[in-house]
DNA sequence: GAGTGGTCTAGACCACGGG
DNA sequence: CCGTGGTCTAGACCACTCT
């Protein structure tokens, strides 16, 4: 029957699913590798295979791990389609979706503020990597945003982020660093573009910007990244689904 | 074994579930009233009750129908919770929700506007009514608002938004004219105070405020309501959760 | 106690992907 | 062809609600 680790009064499906979650962030399987089939981990827990499928099926739904029918589960992997549909919602006049280009102006390292302490959930006086962007599309400056990452988790992350174009930061944080975000929480405002944000933005001081300001947690839970976007949106929108 | 309507090869528990949804539309069951048991409805459509109980579940999940143990399946009904925490989402700093009070400013019908007309997927010539008004939170004028509906499908909202205050306008919609509200489509940008909005407001003219754009659907998926909101965010933010 | 939805099981068959 | 996840079934038992 199984024995877990202790009395737990929640359903099977739960318990299997908190640690199948539990393995997964452990890291025992990478990001994209095949899990043991679904008749193979019942067998393992001792549960019937429905019982597991429900598991699976909820870490599924929380896009913890994807799963194709003739192929597998598989533990969930960055690609660009996630980052353009689960955390991009700036989108244009015509609803077109597109990933922006990226270009660093600055990376430094240094202590974390109270509030950068705060959200990233850091010891007193932890160093934080903090960069600045300006991102584009279509050619058009639209985001000015400023990233900040515990230096701790994201070592070196300054030398990684001035060549490489390609990918987003997400991609480069779940690749060379073992760290996939799997959700996030944005809170919007508008705000007045400074002289600095109107300069890049190509607008005139004070003119209307979307803020967003958001925290994204790893697996476990945890904040890994606050972000600070200030976004014109003169041709763009962000679009938010309430339901 | 229970044909449907036609061949459908959809798998059995989504073709359940459309006829249920198609039922509930039709008003077969009124919003808090109670549907049928699962195992009268399984009997009644010849299948298993796991796949009904498929059907149901993923009602639930789309908000369709409340399912409580023990007590049975309700169809969805509106309440001050669901507005609160589905179709509210400016929260106070620390992060604390609430209803805003309202007052109407005006209200009046007139021809909708090529814009109106092809949101709410009107005829040409149509006719709509449109609502002014501010809405307070804690005492402070926070939201400056127009809202826009069909004519035809909302007869005499203007008299009816003049008395009562105590509920929400979906409540009206629902109670009054059996329309009930299950999802909505927000897009959001920074715009800069009218010098109008900035007195009502209580703010100058020009300072930055939130726009939302809200397009409400029924559960036939159909347009019902063209909101157009205008911010402040001086002390509130608009919450977005990406998972 | 009777009736509801929630959990769990065991097994059959289907649809898909790849050798 | 085999192995995978997806669907569907039938039945047992549990937890909750109301009378």
């Amino acid at each position: 029957m199984g024995e877990a680790t202790g009395p737990d009064f929640r359903p099977l499906y739960s318990q299997i699913k908190a640690l199948l979650t539990q393995r997964l962030a452990a890291g025992e399987w990478p990001p994209g590798q095949a899990l043991p089939s679904e008749t193979a981990l019942a067998q393992e827990y001792g549960v019937s295979q429905g019982t597991l499928r429900k598991a699976l099926n909820e870490m599924e739904a929380e896009r913890l791990v994807d799963r194709r029918q003739g192929k597998g589960t598989f533990a969930a992997k960055h690609s660009a389609a996630r980052s353009l549909f689960q955390f991009f919602l700036l989108v244009g006049e015509n609803g077109e979706r597109q990933l922006p280009e990226s270009r660093t102006l600055e990376c430094s390292a240094g202590k974390a503020t109270r509030d950068e302490q705060e959200v990233l959930e850091l010891d007193a006086g932890a160093t934080v990597t903090r960069i600045m962007r300006v991102r584009h599309l279509k050619g058009r400056p639209v985001i000015c945003e400023r990233i900040t990452v515990s230096t701790a988790l994201f070592p070196d992350l300054q030398r990684c982020t001035a060549g490489e174009v390609t990918n987003t930061l997400y991609d480069m944080y779940e690749g060379r660093y073992g760290v996939t975000v799997v959700r996030a929480r944005e809170r919007l405002r508008a705000v007045a573009a400074s002289e600095r944000e109107a300069e890049l933005l190509e607008l005139s001081t004070g003119a209307p910007l979307l803020e967003i300001h958001r925290v994204a947690f790893n697996i476990n839970k945890h904040p890994v990244e606050l972000r600070i976007s200030h976004c014109s949106t003169a041709h763009h929108y962000y679009l938010s689904e309430l339901d």
